[in-house]
DNA sequence: GTGAAAGCGCTAACAT
DNA sequence: ATGTTAGCGCTTTCAC
C-alpha cells in the first residue's frame, strides 16, 4: 500500500506488466476477438493489479469524438435535462450542461466552450437573441444540433417543440366549457417564440367572441417578474367586461399569479401552461396544460443520434403533444396521483 | 463559401497560413508576451480567416487537466448544481453533471465515468451505500473530492453540510412558541445521514417534554413516497395525545404531506426543512427551514479549488447555516418577497 | 495472433 | 524572438 500521490498507471504500464505490446492491451479493452485467450488473461490481470482505467481524453482525441453531448439551457434545473441525460446515458454518452439565463452573451460563450471541447452534438434551448451565425458555421463542420422548446432564430436545425397552439386551445376550451366568457392571457416575453406562439394562439381564440379592439387588453406578455406579472394581472382585471379566468403562459407566470393574488386567485379561474407540483392540492385544484419534458429531452437527443449517422437528412421538427390535466371539484382526486412522482 | 463537411482547421493549418511555427501559434493563443507584434498579428489574422478554435481535448491531454469538475447528484434538478456551476464558470471550469437517483450502482458507474475523463475534481451528493473504496483510491491519485449535503460514508473527504440539528431546533422552537405541545416528525430514510441527523435532533428535543416510550410514535422516517409518508402521517395523528404540529424532513416530504392532507393539512401546523416556491401563498402560509443551496454548491467547488493547489491540507468540513423563514398571519407579507426569484 | 510505429492536435522543453 | 522536436495516452494501420 504505497501512499502519497501515485502516478496513474497508463496503458504502457499495463503492457509492460503483462509483457505484451500496448496495441494488444488496446485490443483487449476494446474486446477485439483476435487476441489469444492466454494473453488476454494476462492483460486483464495486469489491468486489475494496477487498477488501470483508460484515459478517455486520449481515446477521444485519437478517435475524433468526445463521447459528450453539450446541452445549453436557460437554467440548470431545466426540465428537459432529465430526459436528455437518460437518453444520453443509454447511448454511452455524457451530457455537459451549461446554463445561460437565456442571455445572449452567455449563450454564445457556452456554445463556443462546448464546440472547443468538440462535443459530438448540441442540444440548445435558444434564448431570444440567438447564436445563429456561429452555430451555422459549426453545423457546416458537421455538428449535429437540436433545438429544444423553440427553434433557433434564423437557423435551420432539427428541433423539438410542443404544440403551443393546441395547448392554448385546450386551455381555452376548458375554460369556455366551465362557462367563462371573458378570459385574459398573461405570458412570457414574446421575444421567445414559444411565448409569442402561445399569445398568438390565444388572440386567435379571443377574436372568435371578442372585438379586435379589446385584444390588447386581454393579452399581456413580458419578462416574468413578480412585479410585471402582478401589474399586468391588475391591468387585465380592470378591463370591462372583466375577465373571470386567466390563461398563463408558463409555470413561472402561474407562480407569479399565485404569489400576486394568493392561492385562491381572488376567485379567478386559471389554466396555465406547465404542470406544477402543488397544482392538485390548491383550493380549488388547478387544471394545467402539461408538457412532456422527459419525452422532449429524449427526442432532442435522439435527433442528434440520428443526424450523427445520417448527416445529410433533411431538417426535422418533432412536435411533442401536450395534454390537459384536468383538476377540480368535479374530477376524482385519484386521477392525478400518477402525474407527479416524488424526487427524493 | 465552401459547403459540405469541411475538415476543422488545426493549429498546423493556422501556422502554415501565417508562415510561422505551430509553437508560435500556441504562444499567441496562450498570450505569451515574447511573440513579436507583427507575427502575432499574422497569426491572429490566420486564426480569424480559418475560423480556427483550439481543440480542448488535445490541450487537456497534453497539460494533464480536463478543465472539468464532475458533479454526481441524485437528480439533475439538484439545487446544489446552480451554485456549483456558477462557481465553476468563474474558475474557467465546466461542470459535468450526472444523476444517480441515489442508487449505489449508478453512482459507482457515474464516478468511474468521470474519473476516466480525468475530471479535475469531483462534487458528490452521496447516496446511502457509498462509493467509498473506489473513491479513496481516486483520492490517493490526487483527485480532489467534496461531498455535498452529507459526508461520504466511511470516507474522509472535504464536505459541505448544513447544521441539521440547528435547523430542527429552529423548527421545534418555532412550533413551541406557537403553543404546540405535541409535535411529530416525518422524514426521509435514515440511511441518508442527513435524514438521520434530523430525526435524531428531533428525538432529542422531544425527550425534553415527552417520555422516551412515545418517541417511536412521534418520529417516522423512510423512503419518500406519497404512500409511505401518507401512511406515517396517519399513524402519527392516531397517537394520543395527538400531535398538533408536524416537522417534515425535506421538501419532498413536505410535498407528500400536502398532497396527503390537502393544502390546509387539516388544521395541522407544519414547519419543513427546505423552502418551496408556493410556501408563501398557501393558507396558512408555511414557515420553513431554508438551506442556502447556492452557497453550498459554491462552497463545494471552492473546497475543490483549494485542494487543487494544496493537496495536503487536512480534511475540512464546512457547515453552512440554515435559517428559519417565518411566514404566517402575524408576519407582514413583504418580508418574504425576496426569498424566491423567478426562474425563466 | 501479435508487435512496431505513426499519428490525433495540442504544449513545453530545448535549441538557436 | 522564433523554430524544432518530443511527447500527453491512447487507436490503428501495417508488417510479420
Amino acid at each position: 500500500m504505497t501512499s502519497g500521490r501515485a502516478r496513474r498507471p497508463t496503458m504502457v504500464d499495463v503492457a509492460r506488466l503483462a509483457r505484451v505490446a500496448v496495441s494488444t492491451v488496446s485490443r483487449v479493452v476494446n474486446a477485439d476477438t483476435t487476441v489469444g485467450p492466454e494473453l488476454a488473461e494476462r492483460v486483464r490481470g495486469a489491468i486489475e493489479e494496477l487498477g488501470w482505467e483508460a484515459d478517455e481524453r486520449a481515446r477521444h482525441l485519437r478517435t475524433g469524438v468526445s463521447g459528450t453531448i453539450g446541452a445549453v439551457v436557460g437554467d440548470l434545473d431545466s426540465p428537459f435535462l432529465r430526459g436528455a441525460e437518460r437518453a444520453a446515458r443509454s447511448a454511452g454518452l455524457m451530457l455537459l450542461a451549461t446554463s445561460t439565463d437565456l442571455d445572449a452573451a452567455l449563450e454564445a460563450r457556452a456554445v463556443s466552450s462546448l464546440c472547443r471541447r468538440r462535443v459530438d452534438g448540441l442540444i440548445i434551448e435558444p434564448g431570444a437573441a440567438g447564436t445563429g451565425a456561429y452555430l451555422r458555421a459549426q453545423m457546416a463542420h458537421g455538428l449535429p444540433v437540436a433545438a429544444i422548446d423553440r427553434p433557433i432564430p434564423d437557423t435551420a436545425s432539427d428541433s423539438v417543440v410542443v404544440d403551443n397552439a393546441h395547448g392554448i386551445d385546450l386551455a381555452y376550451d376548458h375554460l369556455l366549457g366551465r362557462g367563462h366568457r371573458y378570459i385574459a392571457h398573461v405570458g412570457d416575453t414574446e421575444v421567445l417564440s414559444t411565448a409569442a406562439a402561445r399569445a398568438d394562439a390565444f388572440r386567435r381564440r379571443a377574436l372568435e367572441t371578442e372585438p379586435r379592439g379589446v385584444l390588447a387588453r386581454r393579452v399581456f406578455t413580458g419578462p416574468v417578474t413578480l412585479q410585471r406579472v402582478g401589474r399586468d394581472i391588475d391591468a387585465a382585471l380592470a378591463v370591462r367586461p372583466a375577465p373571470t379566468a386567466l390563461v398563463t403562459g408558463n409555470a413561472a407566470t402561474s407562480t407569479c399569479a399565485f404569489r400576486h393574488l394568493g392561492a385562491d386567485l381572488a376567485g379567478l379561474d386559471l389554466v396555465g401552461f406547465d404542470d406544477f407540483e402543488l397544482a392538485g392540492i390548491l383550493d380549488p385544484p388547478r387544471t394545467v396544460v402539461a408538457q412532456d419534458f422527459a419525452t422532449m429531452g429524449a427526442a432532442a437527443l435522439e435527433m442528434i443520434l440520428t443526424r450523427m449517422e445520417s448527416p445529410d437528412l433533411p431538417v426535422r421538427q418533432r412536435v411533442v403533444p401536450v395534454r390537459l390535466v384536468e383538476r377540480g371539484p368535479s374530477v376524482t382526486v385519484g386521477s392525478e396521483s400518477s402525474s407527479w412522482t416524488m424526487a427524493r
